[in-house]
DNA sequence: GCTTGACCTGGAGCGCACTCCAGATTGAAA
DNA sequence: TTTCAATCTGGAGTGCGCTCCAGGTCAAGC
């Protein structure tokens, strides 16, 4: 059980992403005090975790949300979600080679500065 | 010299891109037929291709104008433009620790779901 | 009892980097 | 000569992902 700001720290999100992440239905129902403050379980966290590494990843929003659509939707959509994280980390290895392709060039450039003095 | 579309192809920048960078004076002022149409050089080509670099690793727009306008400043700025270069190298060097690290994370999910059948 | 700080809601606003549009012009092909 | 694709300008609009705000509630420490 963690309070908002706790669940902040630990999953890197801000406060307002949290919530706003729970306004669109990323987060399913968080749970409430009876004062109606949230409480993160490690459940909750978990997910969080698991956004934190789409969204590094690049994933967009929409993608992330038809994601955890399916999860709740049960066991029977885990095919579909493999072949969703599948996709996407295709596209993370494009990605990765596109930046260190682009990072090469940035090194040669700056060796160029260096050869200039 | 090549025609607009000739350089967005070239660049990978969309025609309204490259008005878009000329406009805000990113690209210096770029040539023009007398019917008032741009004329792309070799040397607008070889700004792209290094704006090109910039922005595939993350660099924002404000960034690079700052790098052109050093450039237009002349010589003496090569320090100053070097170390602009150099800084954001470690950036991108974090950027791809930090892809690196995610990417792991996601086969790590993946092969979750393959051993689910 | 009072203050303080964390939290609540609904909704507006923002920064970035384009992207699109209207209305006009031009130049090469049929 | 007509047509049509490429281009021009200035300016408005878009999509994404938050981020901020006002006005209020609540719990704990002094």
């Amino acid at each position: 059980m963690y309070a908002p700001s706790e669940a902040a720290r630990r999953s890197g999100f801000s406060l307002d992403t949290l919530r706003y992440y729970e306004k669109i239905g990323l987060l399913g129902a968080v749970g409430r005090t009876s004062a109606g403050r949230r409480v993160f379980t490690d459940d909750d966290l978990g997910w969080l975790v698991l956004f934190r590494c789409l969204r590094d990843t690049g994933m967009p929003i929409a993608e992330m949300c038809r994601y955890a659509e399916l999860a709740r939707e049960g066991e029977h959509t885990a095919g579909e979600r493999r072949a969703l994280l599948e996709s996407h980390a295709v596209r993370v290895e494009e990605q990765m080679r596109l930046l260190q392709n682009q990072y090469d060039h940035l090194r040669e450039k700056i060796r160029f500065y260096e050869r200039l003095g």
